[in-house]
DNA sequence: AATCGTTGCTTTATCGCTCATTTAAAGATT
DNA sequence: AATCTTTAAATGAGCGATAAAGCAACGATT
């Protein structure tokens, strides 16, 4: 039972004050030289350390923030926190990770957990069925910075940093279009509007088809489940359509996974027949046999710079709410799938 | 600023004294019910909510884990953490997050850094280059329960929760003998060895060839870098073999699909020329147009008997030092790429 | 010699919560 | 009526660190 040393056993030690000590090991300037030194020196040797509760709730802040995700064994988030967690370690803050399984609820208990612990901030993507603005207000009536990733909420005082799915979207479709095709169906989740990006993704589609005077054709625009067996269906609709789309841009890697399984198995060929690109840049799609061409959505990057937001958000505590909207542009990673042109990797 | 309420503000109110308030909310026998009703009403009212950081002060608990993992955006360890934070979260507990990035030093840091925020217990997999014992037995000195998941140090006191890696390669060698296999080689990083789950893998392989009367050849055990390109020079090599092989176990599923590509860019078909099998069960591998078989390491599973482990290690913080080792049965997940007999998902 | 300013430390109070101990009040016992 | 129990609340201390204010000692100033 090594029992931690506080500065109080270094004070009786030194025969002098805590707070003497406090100071010393905080290179106050109000202290000898001399006495830092010999504070040092038994701090060492007591093994002490600072106990950082007790500093959190005498300062009240705790260096520690809060992330909530939807779940963190997705790719995209996992790397969100790993860039959030690269950027704010050497600052010496901690991370405290939560989920909500996409459930509201669970939100609402992970953000109240997190105020109780006293956290300096909170990053977070929003559930896909959040509805209830009032508990994000509550972060900031209590002053503490709300950043948002990816998944947002249009809030006055929050942050946010997100992808431009809009010009993903209409980049992926004009690179189709620029491969040749001009029949290009869209799969998307109409379930999912709420949450913003895959209307916008519907968009940037959309206003890509007008810039090229390609006709919309709202056949083309196929909702269906975010998986694989969805993307399955929606393969078999496209190879119903009377007039076969030469083209698929997905709004998520794993559909068009699905849709390219069905496609190949009734014999046409990707790009050739129909060339495709999907969202999300999963890391599947560059290990596939024919890599898929997809949208990244630099989650590292989107993460480290949440955390500068939030970092900028604390510099001056007595400053009014900053808030700081960054949007990120995607890139585009093409690969053989929607290759028809020149084959890339 | 609508600054959060304490028990002295409840206490005014109620004109008693905080500590009653504290015994009230916290349903202490010794109080009347009719001041619990009136402080919890007050409670509510005054928006008061416990301050965490003071009672972990006081009671020495953070409730709060700490895990470290060499990356968080690794497929593995996010599942790892996600089966933890499943498990814990219901319990009250928080989850602060640190990686290593498979460095040493900042394996230290970390553990360092979670003492100092007197988390209540570590969990953590150990880089692949970590020599140092005595950080850990530090964290044994101050009675802070430790639990390795997968990459583990044998270390008294330190509980563990980790895959028979063994018996993984084990069956994953008898299911290619059984696939009609009798030349199989095994990819392995021989500088990983220290690491321990490699060299289980290599034994198990092994093993399984002594047990099927496979005369064991040295040339077969191929050394190379764990990923993609590593996987391609690796297939070189098998195909230059004068006496091709029919079958490779591969310790990484990175390296068995960067053989597979070399392997087809030659080709030669699998399973029909040879047979393979990785390990880790990585998500592309079920992904691919041809499906790879792979040994999975049950992760999720792993997170959630670690975080187990921890429990049943504070139970009763006055016991003696629990060590628990849990070892945990892999699960074969035979796909198309080892099917020569019958294919399968 | 008396006063002033520095320097460097001590004292005291506080962050919010809880535990052990004490006190007070009411009821039970003879 | 006087004592003993029981019960509920008050008191005070303390977890570990720090900030503000107070004070002693020294040398410099006039």
């Amino acid at each position: 039972m090594s029992d931690k040393a506080t500065i109080y056993d270094i004070a009786k030690k030194l025969n002098i004050s805590a707070a003497t000590v406090s100071r010393a090991l905080n290179d106050h300037p109000k202290t000898s030289n001399k006495t830092k030194i010999l504070v040092q020196e038994t701090a060492l040797e007591l093994g002490y350390e600072q106990n950082k509760l007790a500093l959190a709730l005498k300062s009240g802040r705790s260096n520690t923030i809060g992330v909530i995700v939807p779940r963190i064994d997705i790719n995209f988030f996992g790397s969100i926190i790993r860039g959030i967690e690269d950027e704010l370690y050497p600052r010496g803050y901690h991370i405290i990770i939560c989920q909500t399984h996409d459930n509201e609820q669970k939100e609402i208990q992970n953000i109240n957990a997190l105020l109780n612990a006293q956290v300096d901030g909170i990053i977070t993507s929003i559930t896909k069925n959040t509805k209830d603005v009032s508990i994000f207000e509550r972060i900031l009536d209590k002053n503490t910075p709300l950043i948002f990733v990816d998944r947002k909420l249009n809030l006055k005082g929050a942050s946010s940093v997100t992808l431009d799915d809009f010009k993903g979207a209409y980049q992926a479709t004009q690179h189709l279009i620029n491969q040749g095709c001009n029949r290009i169906t869209h799969l998307t989740v109409i379930g999912y509007q709420s949450v913003g990006i895959y209307k916008d993704r519907l968009e940037g589609y959309t206003q890509a088809l007008k810039d090229n005077d390609i006709p919309f054709d709202a056949d083309l625009i196929l909702d269906i489940e975010n998986d694989i067996n969805g993307g399955k269906k929606a393969g078999q609709k496209i190879l119903n359509f009377k007039d076969r789309p030469d083209g698929i841009f997905s709004s998520s890697d794993f559909m068009i996974l699905g849709a390219i399984k069905e496609i190949k198995a009734n014999g046409l060929k990707i790009p050739e027949d129909i060339a495709v690109i999907g969202f999300s840049n999963e890391p599947f799609t560059k290990f596939m046999e024919n890599p898929i061409s997809s949208v990244d959505q630099c989650a590292l990057e989107m993460g480290k710079l949440a955390a500068k937001v939030f970092l900028d958000q604390i510099i001056d505590p007595k400053l009014l709410k900053v808030e700081k909207n960054v949007i990120l542009a995607p890139k585009l990673k093409i690969r053989q799938s929607s290759s028809k042109k020149t084959p890339a990797n």
